[in-house]
DNA sequence: CGTATCGTTGAACCATGTCAATGTCTGTGG
DNA sequence: CCACAGACATTGACATGGTTCAACGATACG
């Protein structure tokens, strides 16, 4: 049984380590939940929060803001994210997490949660889980930023967005994204300005287009045809349909020292 | 008891969740030790690990290795740190750790340290804890890399790892940094070449110089001038003497329902 | 119908990359 | 002790992707 937890722990198979479904009750009992309308905030920069988060539906996205006025927009939270765990860790940075969407979420005391955890230890595994998960999303993004031109950057960040897109609950086809260009921007380290010049491109070549205020995939194909997402990445993101691992059985440590 | 255990875990007062001297011991017997050389790996890109490891002495660095050859590095691992949490999340993920100096480090087995999580849940938060605070140190990066120009960019980098340095064990006056340009370009996405001309600058007004393969820090109240760290995230960096925090108490969470 | 928000377009500029050559140090083998 | 090779760092000339500035266009909303 332990061993079990364990294993169905650490190789997530579903796309996050905790589904929309559950996260009212993560705590044992019944959680808060609150909505809020596209542009409201969860938390807002330097605002200090005891509140742990658990995205039920809709979009969000957490950020940095700087003095000067730059917003660095960290990770798009879907339903099943756990949000505040990291933010809180250090104190009175200045991050915040805002609605793209109408958002249902809940709201744990991070004392209640992490308290449970005490009495539930499988339920610190899986926030383990949920905390690695995003920042493999994030070192990602670096990866991205660090070395790819402004055409796969955006491409790929489509293309995580639309691989993410089961979590979304909704398998919208065409599936569109509740994102500005500034919010691209704002996420890639690139200009708005910029970023408009290569959606153009992608108008013009038949991959994703605004309709309203949301970016539509018209072409999944093409789109991951100019990604350089990685195959086993995409599906990874989809839910881990990763190849199946032989997961070791949980026993005593070898005790050895070195020579 | 379990309130002050989880209060402790949340507001690290220390460098990092772990001391280097509690980490042979973290699944209660003596791990496995091991040693390596500048320039040896932990574990390279492609290799599939099921072990984790804690780094006890020295630096190393990990990083994703892609398709054209290129590298990038995510985080540098100092002691205390835990690596391969994350990296295996995403199996076959090109993702390596090298020594930058000798290098002591304990091995667990995954499913022993997560095993021994499951008796003993407060274990449980400290992992969140550490994989917490390398999402900030690359939420961090991924900032400087989108956002701020080479100098500033390789002036926080410094400056970061200068705040970090009383983990090093050694707090070396001057303090050195076993970082080549290579690296340091391949941390922050720029080129040795510009990486180059801006320690060059450094040098020229007494920040920084190379002496060996070391790079030193001459002056750090200039380097500090130069960087844009804020104030608080240079004192968290060095070991969190973070304004105390007025932890709540563990207690039931509070059940309610959205209206 | 005025105002706000967001996207588009063009022209000029510049931080950083690219290419290519040279310099410096260290260790090694003859 | 010298010759040589390998790994890094330095320097200069040139190319360019992306920014900045500035103006304009479209759409939605009260």
């Amino acid at each position: 049984m332990t061993a079990e937890i364990v294993r169905s722990t650490l190789h997530q198979k579903e796309g996050a380590p905790f589904s929309p479904d559950e996260l009212p009750n993560l705590c044992g009992r019944p959680a808060v939940l609150r909505q809020l309308s596209p542009g409201e905030e969860l938390f807002a920069p330097g605002e200090r929060s005891d509140d742990i988060y658990g995205i039920v539906s809709g979009w969000a996205y957490s950020y940095r803001l700087f003095d000067d006025g730059r917003r660095q927009i960290n990770t798009i939270e879907l339903p099943g994210s756990l949000i505040g765990v990291a933010s809180a860790a250090r104190d009175g940075a200045a991050v915040g997490c805002a609605c793209l969407t109408r958002v249902v979420y809940c709201v744990y005391p991070r004392a209640t949660l992490f308290g449970r955890v005490m009495s539930e230890p499988a339920l610190g595994l899986r926030i383990v889980a949920e905390v690695v998960r995003q920042e493999v999303l994030i070192r990602e993004r670096l990866s991205d930023v660090a070395r790819r031109p402004a055409r796969e950057r955006i491409a790929n960040f489509l293309h995580e967005l639309y691989c993410r897109r089961q979590i979304t609950g909704r398998m919208d086809r065409p599936f569109s994204i509740p994102l500005t260009q500034t919010h691209i921007a704002d996420a890639l380290g690139l200009t708005p300005i910029h970023v408009s010049r290569t959606l153009r491109e992608f108008k013009r070549d038949g991959v994703a287009n605004y309709v309203g205020h949301d970016l539509q995939i018209i072409d999944a194909g093409k789109l991951a045809r100019i990604s350089t997402l990685d195959e086993s990445y995409a599906r990874w993101l989809g839910g881990g349909a990763d190849a199946p691992i032989a997961a070791a059985e949980a026993r005593p440590a070898m005790a050895a020292r070195l020579a």
